[in-house]
DNA sequence: ATCCAGGACCACT
DNA sequence: AGTGGTCATGGA
């Protein structure tokens, strides 16, 4: 907070800041000491949470603060999306397990190519081959002595770069899929900020366009970044959990998962699935200590 | 050392 | 339409 010049708070009923930026839906977040740093749009900014009240604070003028309230969602009340769940046992205990979890809306480019770095990646790595491309490709935004202080390379500046120049951020074969969806997106055939105004399936359909981009990782890009609540990613993961909690003894197909979900969790799905994936993870990793 | 990770894609059935 | 192999890297 030393660092940061600009200063604001604002009321976050029933919010969990540290759980919802260390969920594994944002790669960006680093916690320092007891706040968390970012670069958010291009612009610098440090969050902390007391009680109810988020403290916000960034160096450069940040207006009506609106793009963080925006991005942290939290003025989205989480009673009726709660009650439209189902009270199955199991679920319940997921949700008792994360109060105060929320979603919330990245800035569309940098959730779409950090998805496209995440497939058959653990969180830990993601976030360092995120780290990595945007130490190399993106520009100085924050204090210079923060912790995190570069932008996400826009798409035209990974769409100007090479393939062997992306594998160098440890990247993988994921580096042809990001330089490809990067140079779609710099060339205009695929409009990102057009596919708020479409329907969950027809923003899909586009997003699925893009080299890399498969059902899963569109998935996400809709929940975290569009907005679209109904999506729901299922990863391996949320893949396990539901078999082991709905389906113990059959093994239905990705696509059958699918319209389980979309019928079984509602219009708020994707919160569901929040959840569910905080709920099986947090089991896990009990289990093994 | 071996397994596996917030998968996508291609070649086969 | 549904399965199996392959891809690159490194945590656990």
């Amino acid at each position: 907070m030393l660092l940061a010049r600009h200063q604001t708070e604002f009321a976050a009923p029933d919010y969990d800041l540290a759980a919802t930026l260390d969920s594994g839906q944002a790669f960006r977040w680093i916690r320092v000491g007891e706040s968390w740093e970012s670069v958010i749009s291009g612009r610098w900014v440090t969050l902390r949470q007391e009680g109810e009240t988020l403290h916000a604070g960034s160096n450069r003028s940040p207006g009506d603060w609106e793009w963080l309230r925006a991005y942290l969602r939290c003025n989205e009340d989480l009673g009726p999306i709660v009650d439209s769940f189902p009270a199955d046992e199991a679920f319940v205990r997921a949700l008792d397990a994360c109060r105060g979890l929320r979603l919330l809306r990245q800035e569309p480019w940098e959730c779409l190519a950090s998805f496209i770095c995440s497939s058959s990646k653990q969180i830990v790595q993601i976030r360092q081959i995120v780290s990595a491309m945007c130490a190399r490709y993106g520009s100085v935004v924050g204090p210079a002595d923060a912790v995190i202080h570069h932008s996400f390379p826009a798409p035209e500046v990974l769409a100007a770069t090479s393939e062997s120049e992306l594998r160098e951020c440890k990247m993988g074969y994921r580096a042809p899929y990001v330089l490809g969806s990067a140079r779609m997106v710099a060339a205009g055939e695929i409009k990102l900020s057009g596919l708020g105004g479409l329907s969950c399936e027809e923003a899909r359909k586009e997003l699925m366009r893009l080299p890399g981009v498969g059902r899963k990782v569109a998935d996400c890009v809709l929940l975290f970044a569009f907005g679209f609540q109904e999506a729901f990613p299922i990863d391996v993961w949320i893949d396990r959990g539901l078999r082991e909690l709905y389906f113990p003894r059959r093994k239905p197909t990705r696509q059958r998962l699918a319209n389980f979900t979309k019928s079984y969790f509602g219009p708020y799905a994707g919160y569901a699935q929040q959840y569910l994936f905080h709920y099986v993870r947090a089991i896990r990793t009990r289990e093994n200590q």
